[in-house]
RNA sequence: CGGGGCGUGGCGCAGUCUGGUAGCGCACCUGUUUUGGGUACAGGGGGUCGUAGGUUCGAAUCCUGCCGCCCCGACCA
């Protein structure tokens, strides 16, 4: 993309609402516009990273063999009253009728919907196990939306739901989440630690929440520094695996982890001193094994071996992917801007013309943009006819992994300069040689 | 929902106390200049002062209602 053609509005000043550093950059850097408390429109930075997280989520959830599909933002009332959520869920669910009176809402989450479904085209045990999730906007009316994305009234979730014929399948598919759950924000370069948390008003004996660390977070945590230690990588996973899906959720949640909800000081007490943390985290998913209750309430059950109904046991599982932004900019920025890490990123990398309109700069860009989009990258050139500070200064705060700079001054000596955004260092090379780089550092060579 | 604060060109703000018909910086447009980390100068366009009503010869400014937004707390992906 060459930026004169694009849209991105960057701003010199941080607006006045926005307190939290995610915010005041997403703003800054064009990403997001506030419509109304809590709902914002995503500008086309911010829609782009936005839709790449969303990938990652989508590619990891179909590698844990769970299905996608799409429900509706707006529900009728009458799934809910079937549940008793329709009174329960209270102020934060926006109530809303159409033209013949009826009772609609937008939807908070998707139980009752994913049930329905289930329940009107499933009927044998043969047909289990069933996981079944989507993303899509919710809405919850909260009483003080804050944080700009990281805690607004309209956000965008990938939800799942998986429906077992025994506990023990069920348990199985909430193993299967928290190990997807692990590689998917190690793709997106966050670290996000499973704790254990309060089942709330879902309810649910089993329930893990994710937390990436950071100053800003909500939430109060508790943990034994041994955890930050533990790392997924690029470890062969075999989702049908029962026993490797346990071990991978042992090794990961047996280390005391918690939220301010579950705390417990004596257990905290017995890590060696030098290992206890308290913390702030965002969280950033949440996954739970809740048994029967919403098949119980809405009469999902299918015909087991025997051919007597069974209620189907279910989990269900959230990633919130819209905060996901705000949470990697607070995990991952500095005072000049964003650093987006190389998963997320808009472009894989910037192009910075010095010296717009002189002959052999112009063509040394071109060049490289070129090659690179012929590679399979996608790179952000900054040909507008600007100063260099300034062009180094857009670069910095939209957080490009990579930068390219050309200018007259290198070209005579056949270079261009190679900088990272994360550690501010730079090395001349030859063009080529730069590309050649980049692209193997996104796995395109 | 309790407490606090703020609404003035796209953004950041001054002006409000003490009423006299709107100003600064950034951004934007034109020209000159400059060009390896946000050049300098000159000219220019753009504002129902959140909104409705009231007081007054006269309201951004004083009074009242309403709306919107932000912060702290309690509650929540």
């Amino acid at each position: 993309m060459r930026l004169t053609r694009y849209f991105l509005p960057v701003l010199k000043e941080t607006p006045a609402e926005a307190q939290i550093v995610s915010h005041r950059l997403m703003l800054r850097a064009g990403m997001i516009k506030q419509s109304s408390a809590g709902i914002y429109s995503w500008l086309p930075l911010g829609y782009k990273v936005l839709k790449n997280i969303e990938t990652i989520v989508h590619e990891e959830q179909q590698r844990a063999g769970h299905i996608p599909l799409l429900m509706p933002t707006l529900q009728s009332a009458d799934l809910w009253r079937e549940s008793g959520r329709y009174d329960d869920y209270g102020e934060e669910m926006l109530r809303i009728q159409d033209r013949h009176g009826r009772d609609m809402l937008y939807g908070p989450t998707n139980e009752e919907l994913v049930t329905d479904i289930f329940r009107s085209h499933v009927s044998s045990y043969k047909d289990l196990p069933l996981t079944l999730y989507h993303i899509q906007w919710k809405f919850r009316d909260e009483r003080r939306p804050r944080f700009g994305v990281m805690r607004g009234r309209e956000f965008y979730m990938k939800d799942g739901y998986n429906f077992d014929l025994t506990k023990e399948d069920a348990l199985h598919a909430y193993n299967r989440h928290l190990v997807s759950y692990l590689r998917t924000y190690e793709r997106m370069g966050l670290q996000a630690i499973p704790m254990r948390a309060d089942g709330g008003p879902i309810g649910g004996d089993y329930t893990h929440e994710f937390l990436v660390l950071a100053e800003t977070g909500e939430s109060e945590v508790f943990y034994d520094s041994a955890v930050t230690d533990l790392s997924f990588g690029d470890r062969e996973i075999d989702y049908d695996d029962v026993a490797q899906c346990q071990g991978v959720l042992e090794e990961f949640t047996t280390k005391y982890a918690r939220t301010d909800e579950t705390h417990d000081e004596a257990l905290f007490n017995e890590i060696p001193e030098e290992r206890r943390r308290v913390a702030r985290g965002i969280e950033v998913g949440q996954i739970f094994y809740f048994g029967t209750k919403y098949s119980d309430a809405l009469g999902a059950t299918v015909q087991g071996p025997d051919g007597k109904p069974v209620s189907v046991h279910m989990g269900s599982h959230g990633i919130g992917v819209s905060r996901l932004l705000g949470a990697i900019i607070e995990a991952s920025h500095d005072e000049n801007g964003i650093i987006w890490p190389e998963g997320v990123t808009p472009f894989h990398a910037g192009i910075v013309n010095l010296k717009q309109g002189d002959a052999e700069a112009d063509a040394a860009c071109e060049d490289l943009y070129a090659k690179m989009s012929a590679m399979g990258l996608e790179p952000l050139y900054d040909d507008r006819n600007e100063r260099a500070g300034g062009k180094f200064a857009t670069m910095d705060l939209i957080g490009l992994p990579w930068r390219i700079t050309v200018g007259p001054r290198g070209l005579k000596n056949g270079v261009v300069e190679l900088t990272s955004r994360k550690t501010g260092e730079s090395e001349e090379l030859a063009p080529d040689a730069a590309l050649n780089k980049i692209a193997a550092i996104y796995g395109k060579q």
